[in-house]
RNA sequence: GGCCUUAUCUACUAACAGGUUAGGUAAUCGCCCUCUCAAGGCGAAAAUACGGGUUCGAGUCCCGUUGAGGCUACCA
């Protein structure tokens, strides 16, 4: 599907830093980005954006390509896939970047700055305690050591002595930016209060800003859809692209909602997850320095579908009842005007009730194939036939394949124990001579079919003038140790005959001096 | 502190451009089903932050207050 409203084709990109484990927020922002440009026919490229190498994280990068490609979200270029507009890892754009700093200074929209960090910080104290605040400016720029203040002499000497320096963008003061979000309508900030960000570093690295601005221009973004942390600098990035005479071709942005904790307030971070018992990371991750594992969906037992569907709707829904949708679903129902607002707070109990929704549609041969290496860790082994029984009975009742075992552990394991309270409530003084009663009621049946079953205990009921409870919870007790589980002449069915009566003998055995 | 954003049940949200008994889903509770436990079916409880305006009429538009979030680095 193409837009023909759209002269260009459509074009984004999911630049995240390698700093560490992509955050689920992280997740959203590129698969909303992936289904908008599904959606139009557009192409979406993943770019590295590590210009800050002290916070290079080893092992990052390919943590970010590996969680995406588990939950489905597929690059058409950038790192790891290539693509005419590359390189895509801002480290081996290195030096792209300085020219356009340069181009800046020329045309007077930006300044050579040789200010001290320990400078800055004393100045940005002071203010502090007059309970103000310091701010690189019209206001203060003719204050400071930068290209404004010095003579051409002065900066060129100390340029060429390798003295070290920053680039900063000039903001023109008392002037109104205008940006147009997508989602926000019209935001206008007065650049009186914004600062001289610094665009590039001394360490010959562009900033975040320069670069961004720089790349979304020679790769061609048509939108830019991000996390609404950037609603604050992008009226920089607006005057960035006036000011390299790019506004012609500026993208359209999309700022998104954050996603906020599930209790309480604020962002949700990496120790909300552990402590409220949730992953906030697609895959597990373990910090290379401290060692420290965090846990992730895909460990978890999530299926990748399901999370893919919970997070489309944190944030934004296609307006009907409807809640279960794949992914081509959410392509095509996918609109950047339905997005919401204000931030949406993570609910588990809904993410488990997703996954449940994604277990029920699962062939039962798949949620049994999961199922074999959870039995194996139990040292239990059986046919693949059996399990394949036991997943299609007792799916309903889980969020996650791995939950199986504690619901189903009877089907593989005759009980060493009954229930306490179970026996408490429901063994009688006769209940274990009925129970004994039973057994050659059982032993008669030839074929030890469900409906074989429910006519043989029906006749014993008729035969002993008792209801059927009497009988079948003690049954039940005998075979699965509990007064729980499925339907019991489907369970005893499956169990077959043989195991079912050792399991009925042996309990008459423990109980008869009851 | 300054700047920006934001505000519907406990949570996610619906109510296209102002007119609905403010709807759905999850969670909670009750009933039905039933040999138990689930699932399922039916039902209940549950919200327009507050205060002003505009209007015949406001969840919806405007202003203010309050709450919440983000940003305020040579981090992204």
């Amino acid at each position: 599907m193409s837009d023909n409203n759209t002269a260009q084709t459509v074009r984004v990109r999911f630049a995240p830093s390698p700093t560490g484990p992509l955050h689920i927020g992280g997740v959203r922002t590129a698969l909303y980005n992936y289904l908008f440009a599904r959606q139009h026919g557009g192409h979406m490229l993943l770019r590295i954006e590590d210009t800050d190498q002290t916070r290079f994280v080893p092992g990052a990068e390919q943590y970010i390509i590996e969680a995406l490609d588990w939950l489905g979200i597929r690059f058409d270029e950038g790192v790891g896939i290539g693509g005419e507009y590359g390189p895509y890892r801002q480290s081996d754009r290195k030096a792209m970047y300085k020219p356009y700093a340069l181009q800046l200074v020329e045309s007077g929209w930006a300044y050579y700055a040789f200010d001290t960090a320990e400078e800055l910080d004393s100045r940005r104290k002071a203010a502090e305690a007059e309970k103000k605040n310091f701010q690189y400016d019209a206001r203060t720029r003719m204050q400071l050591r930068n290209s404004l203040t010095l003579s051409e002499e002065e900066t060129a000497q100390l340029l060429a002595s390798g003295a070290p320096y920053v680039i900063r963008f000039k903001f023109p003061p008392h002037t109104d930016i205008q940006i147009h979000d997508l989602i926000r309508g019209d935001v206008k900030v007065s650049s009186d209060t914004l600062d001289d960000k610094v665009l590039f570093k001394s360490d010959g690295m562009p900033t975040y800003h320069l670069a961004n601005i720089v790349d979304d221009h020679l790769m061609r973004i048509t939108h830019v859809i991000r996390g609404e942390e950037w609603l604050p600098s992008a009226p920089l990035h607006v005057m960035l692209y006036r000011a390299f005479g790019w506004e012609d071709t500026m993208p359209q942005f999309a700022h998104l909602p954050l996603l906020l904790k599930p209790d309480g307030n604020g962002k949700l971070s990496k120790r909300d997850g552990d402590r409220l018992g949730f992953p906030v990371f697609p895959l597990q991750w373990t910090d290379p320095k401290s060692g420290e594992v965090s846990s992730g969906y895909r460990e978890s037992g999530y299926f990748p579908a399901a999370v893919v569907n919970m997070l489309a709707l944190l944030g934004w829904n296609p307006g009907g009842d409807e809640e279960i949708m794949s992914m081509d679903t959410l392509i095509e129902k996918f609109s950047i005007q339905r997005i919401s607002k204000s931030g949406a707070k993570f609910d588990l109990e809904k993410a488990k009730w997703f996954n449940h929704q994604y277990l029920m549609m699962t062939d039962d041969a798949e949620i049994a194939r999961r199922f074999m290496p959870v039995l194996a860790q139990h040292g239990v082994s059986a046919s693949e036939e059996f399990v394949v029984a036991v997943c299609r009975l007792m799916k309903e009742r889980v969020n996650f394949v791995k939950e199986l075992w504690d619901q189903t552990s009877y089907f593989f394991v005759a009980p060493e124990s009954y229930a306490e309270a179970a026996m408490k409530k429901r063994w009688k003084e006769d209940t274990t001579a009925l129970v004994r009663d039973s057994i050659p009621q059982l032993e008669a049946i030839q074929d030890f079919t469900g409906e074989a079953i429910h006519d043989a205990m029906q006749q014993f009921c008729e035969a002993h003038g008792i209801g059927f409870g009497p009988i079948m919870i003690p049954l039940r007790i005998a075979i699965v140790g509990d007064t729980k589980g499925p339907d019991l002449q489907t369970l005893m069915a499956l169990l077959g005959k043989e195991e079912s009566l050792r399991r009925i003998r042996t309990c008459v055995e423990r109980t008869k001096d009851l």
